[in-house]
DNA sequence: CAAGGAACTGACAACGTTGTCTAGGGCCAT
DNA sequence: ATGGCCCTAGACAACGTTGTCAGTTCCTTG
């Protein structure tokens, strides 16, 4: 009479684990034992339970599933940007790794804003995810307390947790990653070398001019606030900032890019700056980008190259290890950075008057 | 007497509503007022309440929320693989979309293989997502019948649904970027172009190629197979098969690469069989590229670009109509591609005695 | 043949929350 | 003074699953 082809009740919404039940006539715990593969259960009577899933088109809740049994088998991960390269193969790392662990994974980004963050985080939480994979934005993490109070585990990674907040890390050589890119220009000649970083509230672009100037101190030579830059990578600003640099009266002969970003910035600027079709070169200044990037090796820039998908994966596999009963004290692990050699790193410095040339 | 130093009964676990309730010493109801800012409830009290929730902790598990409510304000994006710029593009803005609707995320790769498609959206499903942004990478969709019938909204983007599935797509105009970019190179001359292209499986790839084979019928040009790669971007392959094209007794003057990935490889393969520097120009052939990425204004590549932000958030804003309630017949969008002239696509065709020149 | 066990199945409570319904008390208007 | 209404608060069931425990059947074994 109604429209529906289907036997029996006409059930608007999903079928549940007792509707199952009720059209394989058995109990609801045997369907339950069928779903779950408990052992248990008669051959001919699965068999039964099953036909009645298909018919019926069951799906288990799991959320009821996740109430019942306290754990989610699910992690979060909080990263800056999916967008960005660096982020997205971090993101990759750990997908895989969840996977493999047969986990789930929220993912968000921070956007670079702590209260964004922390919202993530809490989110996350309140989905009771059983671990955590964080690229901190903020430096407070105070509000992790009462979940960790609660046994969820969190490792940090890319940049440390806030003073106070123990937790497993993993994060790149900074410093030791802004000493060698210097080191390098200095190798090759250079003494005026500029530092094209980030803001400098953002750990990684503290760090690594913490290692440019442990480089330019360890050779001697002096720390000019003249040639460093500290702020956001936008495209415009950098122009500026790059065409005050080289016509300045002692301009730098060799440029050190803080991160990915600025490295392409850097090199769309000097682009524009000097209407050289070939940016690498442009300028006759030596660059060494910190962060490798697709096509570098094209360009042929020279970079401090990171491992981001080693970075994601290292920190789930710590997240991991936690989540299997792991007590051990925790971490905190420095990846190496390496130095990769591709030609704008290897330039000497051009003498003043042969600049315009480009 | 014990180490805790906490006041009255030391539970393990999470604090729930009722622990809060006994703390503040009102009922379970009022502290889920609270917690919901549900009206209704003296402000005293309330805070007291809201005392009680900062003292312990207390964090709303969703899970339960979610089990008694039946909507879980969150969505599944399933993508061929984050580390992908142009899906790492897209996940942004579906994130952008889910922030600002209030929705989670879940987000997983499927790389490009159908039964892990599928293992995602089921597993989705079973998170209870409310709505679902698919990239497939299979074509039998039948697995998402009992989803749909429960309710479940789902928005196919990039790629159409397997046939016999009826949703929202938002895809790029490819066959008419295809046209479009040969039509470009047509134009400038161009007799024999190559089109490289991905597996003859994917959906985008075959339109692709349809759109090159359009237009070189408009042009009354042959359609030469020979001319024709279509295979995953793999480097070695890729530098085989662009060497025999070359060395061909008929070869190419352009080519057209079908997505971003061959693109790339594409220039890394010249530039290794040239020697040439300058990969842009190598070998004197024209290129132009499918899918814009970061650099190709740099190197002068000239592209088909598509939008994979506008992409993502078409889709995104198809899925939260439906979510809020829109029951219109399902869509099928094509968003238009963008033909971005940069050098590498407007060079003439070299005689073939000038190729070694490089 | 009785007793014991193995194999299978089911009844029931519990997970932590929210929706519905009811109850108490204070205040206003009649 | 009394009925009625609003404001506040709580009791209780239900969401769909799983863990515990108890029951039934049938087979083995002494």
């Amino acid at each position: 009479m109604g429209d529906d082809p289907c036997v029996g009740e006409t059930r608007r919404g999903r079928p549940t684990m007792n509707d199952v039940a009720a059209a394989a006539g058995v109990a609801l715990k045997t369907v339950s034992r069928v779903v779950n593969s408990e052992p248990g259960v008669n051959a001919a009577t699965a068999n039964r339970v099953q036909a009645a899933i298909e018919r019926l088109g069951y799906r288990r809740n799991d959320s009821a599933r996740i109430l019942r049994r306290g754990r989610t088998a699910s992690i979060g991960l909080v990263i800056e940007d999916v967008a960005d390269a660096f982020y997205s193969s971090l993101s990759r790392a750990v997908e895989d790794a969840a996977l493999h662990h047969g986990y789930l994974l929220f993912t968000g980004s921070s956007r670079e804003d702590a209260a964004r963050e922390r919202d993530l985080v809490l989110a996350f939480c309140a989905r009771r995810v059983d671990g955590l994979i964080i690229v901190p934005a903020g430096s407070d993490h105070g509000y992790l307390a009462p979940e960790f109070e609660a046994g969820i585990k969190a490792v940090f990674a890319d940049r440390p947790p806030g003073a106070g907040c123990e937790a497993d890390t993993v994060l790149c050589d900074n410093a030791g990653g802004g000493r060698t890119g210097t080191a390098h220009l200095i190798a090759h000649g250079h003494r005026r070398i500029a530092f094209l970083g980030d803001s400098p509230g953002i750990f990684t672009a503290a760090e690594r001019l913490r290692g440019y100037r442990q480089a330019l101190a360890a050779a001697g030579l002096p720390y000019d606030e003249g040639l460093v830059v500290m702020a956001p990578p936008d495209p415009a600003r950098m122009r500026a900032d790059l065409a005050r640099l080289l016509t300045a009266s002692d301009p730098p002969t060799a440029l050190l890019a803080g991160n990915g970003r600025t490295t392409v910035e850097t090199l769309r600027a000097l682009a524009s700056l000097t209407g050289a079709a070939d940016a690498g070169a442009a300028g006759g200044l030596a660059l060494v980008g910190f962060d490798d990037f697709e096509l570098a090796d094209l360009l042929g820039i020279t970079v401090v190259a990171q491992d981001p998908a080693r970075l994601g994966r290292t920190a789930a596999d710590l997240l991991f290890m936690r989540l299997s009963g792991d007590e051990e004290p925790t971490s905190r692990i420095e990846l190496a950075t390496r130095l990769v050699p591709r030609g704008s790193g290897e330039r000497p410095p051009l003498p003043l008057r042969d600049r315009t040339a480009g």
